[in-house]
DNA sequence: AGGAGTTACTACAAATCGTAGTAGATACTA
DNA sequence: TAGTATCTACTACGATTTGTAGTAACTCCT
């Protein structure tokens, strides 16, 4: 993904937090002004995030539903899960040793990212 | 990473499975001959799997080593540390709740892979 | 009807990637 | 020692992706 088009999911998280899903819920979301609004300070044509908007819908990164003559744009996943499913991916890639991967993954990971990965993998219990 | 270069650091890791690091170690490592020959079967010119190595060599995804008057090339990371490696690049991407993110992840992660991470973490104590 | 907002479509330059040729250096071989 | 094979370095070129934006057309409000 480029940098532009990861600014413009960053701001739609940022406008859009804890909202986001398969479909847009209805009241939820965001314009397409209202990204072009939170991206001021990059100094860009309201058409210049729309086309990015449009590629990220192509993407599948971002689901859009009309609403009125417009559309609002929300992110397909949360910021977390979005994550997790990067991780997932790169694990998939393994085409080796997958546990060795995640030894390595652990052994390379911070205090913190230790104790959250042990809380997570409690609370399944 | 593209297509074919992947297809090239898998060669490479194939032909020289438990040889990698910073340096490639006297006598390990392989030839872009060597590479070629391993990705018969996709019938690429020589000169391609050596264009190819060179961009990788400058992406700093594998390293290499004069051997008289060749060179032999060599993953920088085993398969499993640039897993693990791009697993904490997904999560420093996460700007939001990282801890969030872990929860995410072992929520979607397979059996065999949450034993794995389990075995990871004792073995850490 | 005219203006403001929105989408859809098109455009274009830069970077990346798949693909490969050529030139020049080096080494082996007959 | 001259020819041949090998290898690297450099260049090239088309396809795709990405950043960037303009224009046309539609719709809604006043």
């Amino acid at each position: 993904m480029g940098e532009l088009e990861q600014a413009v999911l960053e701001a739609l998280w940022d406008l859009d937090a804890s909202r986001c899903g398969a479909d847009v819920p209805d009241g939820h979301g965001a314009s397409g002004r209202e990204v072009h609004e939170r991206l001021v300070g990059r100094d860009l044509a309201y058409t210049t995030v729309m086309t990015v908007l449009d590629r990220l819908v192509r993407k599948d990164l971002v689901v859009r539903q009309r609403d009125g003559r417009a559309f609002r744009y929300a992110p397909r996943l949360t910021r977390a899960a979005m994550t997790a499913e990067l991780m997932h991916e790169a694990l998939e890639g393994t085409r080796g040793d997958r546990e060795q991967a995640l030894v390595s993954f652990v052994g390379e990971a911070s205090a913190e990212d230790l104790a959250a990965l042990r809380r997570a993998l409690d609370d399944l219990r």
